[in-house]
RNA sequence: GGAGAGGUGACUGAGUGGUUUAAAGUACUCGCCUCGAAAGCGAGCGUGCGGGAAACCGUACCGUGGGUUCGAAUCCCACCCUCUCCGCCA
């Protein structure tokens, strides 16, 4: 969310955004309800203060025995008025901030500008793709055809876009999870946090998801209780209302979590193979940094990502998002994609974000500047380091062989137990 | 799930209807004192919103939301959370 004060003084550089983002703001209607609150306000204080006044009076009256029943009267027909204006005041007050919380976040003068996916830029690529005798085939064949990959199953325990993994497919799984937390705990200095995976309203609004997506969420009936979607939310509110210290900063947090996505609107797209579920793992990186270095920070965070495909040899590029594709709380966007050797296509595997104040305004974390002076909001990083889900598919996909087995790459050996996935059971 | 206790500023903690703007202490910041420090003394010390060029003024906030009243931290109702005990349970 933005800052009333600033938003009210600068709807120019917000008109702007919003046709960098392609999206409709409608800054009239704002302008127009910002000041009849504002006169509204106005007048209610001048009632209340009227009666702020009036009331010490009569306490005193009554103190000195005098009799007050003249002010009382006055004062019980300033009752109605004062009730009245304050209940309007309340509904324009809860409209702009509604209006507000749906604006997105101002981009960095980094982005390209552009509509869609189409836009982005590539920034750099590593490795190569590997080379194969054989037509590669899709993921869920070879997982399929190995016995490690159960789509007809997981239809029946729970519905379509759900996977069911078995033996080494499920221990590739966990391994790549493992393997992850290992290396950013270890390598790359983040502290390792395992938080709920249901999260209130709150925390969601917060972190920018709501009101705007709760299309995109499972509600748990008759709470205020949502399975998440990123453990993003769940790190955002780590410190919720809380000031740190500067010296503390940065702040790195890391997660492995189960992710719960609807998926609605997303109908017809990816839907062989396991590439767009409603449940997956996924590792976040999370940082809480002071506002001068967060650009530093995100460039980091980006290489902490690029570390593991980099591991496990697989061949990527880095793209930055352009304008219309850069997300709501995001102000500048580094996508991650790994090469599919089935489609010949990269397929998104992380994504890593600045934020800066936008989440940390709307969730109220604060710093106190070395020097002593006013605390200022945090800026906040977020990247997937990796999505546990969608690198099985890479590593099945890039590591299979002519007999139908899969190579598995020596850094995750350890983790695995076995050098290689056999063809069939 | 049941019973009891409790939720007040960064922290501790007073405050059961009004002449007061939440007492006091701790911590923190500044000043005086000092060679320097501690102690002592003096002052400052929340957030949002509205008005104002500014100084400043006004207003709201004592878990949350309603209600009673001319006036609510204080009285009433509902809910949430924490703690203790019991029950259940991986």
């Amino acid at each position: 969310m933005h800052d009333l004060n600033y938003f009210r003084d600068h709807l120019e550089v917000f008109a702007d955004m919003a046709k960098k983002r392609s999206i409709p703001l409608d800054l009239d209607a704002f302008r127009k309800l910002d000041h009849e609150r504002r006169a509204l306000i106005t007048q209610t204080e001048e009632l209340r203060a009227k009666r702020n006044k009036a009331s010490d009076e009569i306490g005193r009256l009554k103190k000195e025995n005098l009799n007050a029943d003249a002010i009382i009267a006055e004062m019980k027909a300033l009752a109605e008025p004062i009730k009245e204006k304050s209940l309007k005041t309340v509904e324009l007050t809860k409209t702009q901030e509604e209006f507000l919380l749906r604006v997105p976040n101002l981009l960095h003068a980094s982005v390209p500008p552009g509509k869609g996916s189409e836009d982005n830029v590539e920034l750099r690529r590593w490795g190569t793709p590997p080379k194969f005798d054989f037509q590669p085939k899709p993921h869920w064949e070879v997982g399929e055809s190995a016995g490690i990959l159960d789509l007809q199953r997981a239809v029946k325990i729970a519905g379509t876009r759900f996977a069911l993994y078995r033996g080494p497919g499920a221990r590739l799984e966990r391994a790549l999870a493992n393997f992850f937390m290992d290396v950013h705990t270890h390598e790359n200095g983040y502290t390792e946090i395992l938080p709920p995976f249901i999260v209130n309203t709150a925390s969601l609004v917060a972190d920018g998801k709501l009101p705007k997506f709760a299309g995109d969420m499972f509600h748990l009936e008759g709470t205020d209780l949502w399975l998440t979607t990123t453990a993003e939310t769940e790190l955002t509110n780590l410190f919720r209302d809380e000031t740190l210290d500067a010296s503390q900063l940065p702040i790195r947090v890391c997660a492995w979590t189960s992710c719960f996505r609807s998926e609605a609107g997303a109908a017809g797209k990816d839907t062989r193979g396991i590439k767009r579920q409603h449940q997956f793992q996924k590792v976040e990186l999370f940082k809480f940094t002071h506002p001068d270095n967060s650009y530093q920070e995100l460039e980091s965070l980006v290489n902490n990502a690029e570390a593991i495909l980099q591991k496990l040899g697989i061949h990527y590029r880095v793209m930055q998002l352009c304008s219309g594709d850069t997300g709501f709380a995001s102000s500048k966007t580094y996508d991650i994609e790994a090469w599919l050797p089935s489609t010949g296509e990269f397929m998104e595997i992380s994504s890593c974000s600045n934020c800066e104040a936008f989440q940390a305004r709307r969730a109220g974390i604060r710093f106190k500047p070395k020097g002593g002076g006013k605390s200022d909001f945090v800026h906040t990083l977020n990247g997937s380091g990796l999505a546990v889900g969608r690198t099985w598919i890479a590593i099945v996909e890039n590591y299979q062989q002519a007999d139908g087995s899969i190579l598995i790459p020596d850094v995750l050996r350890p983790y695995m137990g076995i050098d290689r996935i056999p063809a069939a059971k």
